[in-house]
DNA sequence: GTTTATCTACTACAACTGTAGTACGACAGT
DNA sequence: ACTGTCGTACTACAGTTGTAGTAGATAAAC
C-alpha cells in the first residue's frame, strides 16, 4: 500500500534535503546519500538510513538492492512535491490565494519588478515547457 | 524559555487553523476558538484547549484569564508566520529562488497574467500597504 | 580461513502533533 | 446549601521526525 504518490506528498526539511539528492544524482545508494548530507549538515549515515527506509516505507522512494548496498530512487518527482507543498502553504496561510502569496514576495522583497515582467512576458510567449 | 518570536515560527496546519482565529477576532477565548474548530473540522473542545495551552508554552500566543475563562491572543502576526514559513518553503524546495516559486504558481495555472502585471504596476506605483 | 572494514537493519528514545477522556473548580439555578 | 453545567487542566496515547548506537552480514584483505 505505503500511500501512492500523488496523494500529497508533504515532506520535512531534511526529507527535502535526502531527495534533493536522489533527484539531482538519481538512483544513489544509501552510502552516496548519507556522504552528501554528512558533508552538507554533518548528519550521521545511520540517521540518513532510518530517514531513506521510512521514505521508502511511505513509498515516496523505491529500492533496489545490489550485492549488499541498497539503491534509492525518488518515486516523486520534485514538481509533485512542490505542488503538494505549496498548495497545502496556500490552502493554509493565504485562503489559497495565490495572488496574496506573490504579493507578499514582493513585499518581503524577494522578487523585484524585473522578476514579474519576465514572468509575464513568458506567459504572453503561451506558457512554455519547462523541465 | 518558550522561544520568542521572530525566531521561526513555523506552524502545522491545524495550528495556522487556530490562529487564524485568533488573527480574525482578536483577542478569543478558548471556547469560542473551540467552537470554530468544531464548526469548521468537527474537532473537539478539548483538542483545542490543547493546542492552544501548547502554543501558549511555545511562545506563539499569550493568555489572559478571566474570572474562570482563558483568553488567548497572537504574539505572532499572520505576515510573521508567512515570512517563516514561506521563506522555509522557498529554502527548501526552491534553492531560495522565488522567482522559481512564481514560476511554478504560473504553470499550476494558479494565478493569470492579469495578476502578475497587476501587481507589477502595483510596485511601480511604489510598494503599497496592503492590508 | 580468519580478521577487518563496510554497510545495512534493528532498536531506542525524546520531542512534537493530533486527538480526546476524565477530573476538577466555579457559577447559576432552585 | 445542593446540583448540574460549563469550561479548564491534567493525563494519555499513537504516530512521525530527528538522531544515532549497536549488532549483524558480507566482502575484502591477508
Amino acid at each position: 500500500m505505503s500511500a501512492k504518490p500523488g496523494d500529497d506528498v508533504v515532506l520535512s526539511d531534511l526529507q527535502i534535503a535526502l531527495m534533493r539528492v536522489l533527484w539531482a544524482r538519481g538512483e544513489s545508494s544509501t552510502a552516496e546519500v548519507a556522504e552528501v548530507l554528512a558533508r552538507e549538515r554533518g548528519i550521521k549515515h545511520t540517521t540518513v538510513a532510518t530517514m531513506l527506509m521510512r521514505l521508502e516505507k511511505r513509498g515516496v522512494v523505491a529500492l533496489r538492492r545490489d550485492a549488499r548496498q541498497v539503491y534509492y530512487q525518488a518515486r516523486v518527482s520534485e514538481s509533485e512535491v512542490r505542488r503538494s507543498m505549496v498548495s497545502e502553504l496556500l490552502g493554509s496561510l493565504f485562503g489559497g490565494d495565490a495572488r496574496a502569496l506573490v504579493s507578499h514576495l514582493v513585499d518581503e522583497a524577494e522578487i523585484v519588478p524585473g522578476d514579474l515582467e519576465a514572468l509575464r512576458q513568458r506567459l504572453a510567449r503561451g506558457g512554455p515547457d519547462h523541465g
